[in-house]
DNA sequence: TTGTAAGCGTTATCAC
DNA sequence: GTGATAACGCTTACAA
């Protein structure tokens, strides 16, 4: 293809869109040094000591030339691409828009960009958004779907690319972790219900392939243990879904159960105890009057819902942020042991729960 | 640098994790054939025609070998890198995640990746983001912080990347804009406030230089015109930031005027409404006994708030979708006109506006 | 302190 | 229908 400045250039018209980019090479007969000595200058390599005249020389002819350096040739050259990866189920999962807060300001710090996908819930999407992020485009990849037994862990270690989960861990800890302390957040909260008053307990939690709905079982059980209390079977319902319509039918299902309604219905997390709350109307119970209700994560406006919910609040901007510390140090020492890092939640007490009798 | 296989490797480290990747050149070597013809087959190039056998020899071969095409060479060369970047203040405000989900479904239906760039309100860091991302590293820029001047819209321009603004959109439509019909929307729910009896309305506004603000006062004060009523200074205030805490100080603002409080309290958008339902209840005024408010966004759970909110619905994903193929087109045909799109909002009538002396 | 040169893996074009 | 080739822009070991 012959341009109308005589030269040839075989590529399609997207990137002759941006062919007249100034380049290294530009730049360098402009300041009349070879481009590997502007490539030193402007990658600051302490390697190639540069005589400070010829690196001002350098800076000024690429800031006025309005250099920018062309990232995917630097990659093919490098190997990295500065970006990192980050898989969630669903974006408009209130849990995710602090962690990818988090993440991306350190990440941004450390001069890397972040690069977001969603799965939808698609458990085969999952192995193929790695997959499409693996292949060169991002440096390692922090995974916000880890199931217990998680495919793409298996593909990330096979594969030697740095991977760090957030929120959840797996099984035997193949890969570092970062999460919510949710055990421990739910025995304080257990420990508060009882503290009010509560005897009789029921529990809507979640499918138990995911770390953080067993540890809150689990942590749930300890706590009641804990106290003397067990949790019977026709007090525990498990939702396929932890959102609003679940909670719902979860709570419904146990209010048909042939028993008296509990004295206070403990949620996986908030949407599930929202549902719940929801159900309570449709029976003309009321919440906190006739039960109360518990959640976890306190999501935005909680506080606000009618009555405000207690919950355990995450510090979810602070678990993206070492997520991010984590896979910033995989990328230096690669071969650095898996590790859990756990992070406390913290209770916030509302006029969901109130005391026995109250 | 000298392998343990005899061969040299110049790259650092973190390029050589992956150098045992298989590519091309192996899969050609594999089956006989050229690189070229490997290429061609993979990409399923309709130029090049290639004999069933060996796309299928080939095929199988990439198939078992564990082939993934290197998408920073393939960038090089074809000056694409099949990703679009999406530039937001905060993706923790909730009309981001749902555009993002539709933009990021639709792009990834045509193969695209999603590049996500929080910029904290920082006006400073949307110009640098915006270059970190039209640095070869997308083809693209969706902009969800676009002022009515945009200094990222004038850069785009300059550098022919192809740039579309979503939810909101410049003064002289610089470049194709996908919104909500903001001014529309205003009106109508002027008309249902009309409806319900009130005159007395007071309105919290925000700063002018966002089309959405901009369009949401005028359609409300047309809506107004429309009714024979117009907007008095007293019944005006103009909040910094659209949030919680500036809606309830608005509010108070509107209290401590001397004069008996409005009938209805029109906010900018829902967390404004909010804080403005908070200030309500810190004066002693039932909302909506005494006073009626409304919002803008039906950001999630305002449904299930203290009075539930009366509000417009945005159709946020359509919105997200809709940007996206605006900007596919742009790809193919980057000397099409800027357009503007408007898309319509959808009434939630709640309880938190009711009949004037119901 | 700077120049030389060899690629990184892929793909568009041309030749056969 | 397939092979050969050069180039995309940058980086870095090595030579000078």
């Amino acid at each position: 293809m012959t341009q109308s400045d005589g030269t040839t250039d075989s590529r399609p018209r997207a990137a002759r869109r941006k062919a007249r980019r100034v380049k290294i090479a530009d730049i360098a007969s402009a300041t009349g040094v070879h481009p590997s000595t502007v490539s030193r200058v402007l990658r600051a390599d302490p390697r190639g000591r540069i005589s400070d005249s010829v690196a001002k020389r350098v800076r000024e002819a690429a800031k006025t030339m309005g250099y920018r350096r062309d990232v995917a040739a630097a990659s093919l050259r490098t190997g990295s691409t500065q970006s990192i990866g980050v898989i969630v189920h669903d974006i408009e999962d209130p849990v995710y828009p602090p962690i990818l807060r988090g993440i991306e300001k350190r990440l941004l710090e450390r001069g890397f960009m972040t690069v977001v996908g969603n799965t939808g819930y698609d458990i085969q999407a999952e192995a193929e958004m790695f997959e499409q992020m693996a292949t060169r485009m991002v440096d390692g990849v922090i995974l916000g779907t880890t199931r217990l037994r998680d495919r793409v862990v298996e593909l990330a270690l096979e594969l030697g690319v740095p991977l760090v989960s957030v929120l959840r861990n797996t099984e035997r800890l193949e890969c570092s972790a970062v999460v919510n302390d949710c055990a421990a957040g739910m025995r304080e909260l257990v420990d508060v219900v009882v503290a009010h008053g509560h005897r009789d307990i029921a529990v809507i939690a979640a499918p138990q392939d995911l770390s953080t709905a067993r540890d809150r079982l689990r942590g749930l059980q300890e706590g009641l243990a804990a106290h003397g209390l067990d949790l019977p079977p026709d007090r525990l319902v498990v939702v396929d879904r932890m959102d609003l319509a679940s909670g719902r039918a979860a709570a419904s299902a146990l209010f048909d159960r042939q028993r008296r309604p509990p004295q206070v219905i403990m949620a996986v997390n908030d949407l599930v105890a929202i549902g719940a709350i929801q159900a309570c109307r449709e029976r003309g119970l009321s919440v906190p009057g006739d039960i109360s209700i518990t959640g976890y994560n306190d999501i935005p406006l909680v506080d606000m819902i009618d009555p405000p919910l207690t919950t355990m609040a995450m510090n979810l901007s602070e678990i993206g942020r070492r997520s991010a510390d984590r896979l910033l140090e995989q990328l230096s020492f690669p071969e650095a042991k898996p590790q859990l890092t756990r992070v406390m939640p913290k209770l916030q007490l509302r006029a969901s729960l109130a005391k026995v009798g109250g």
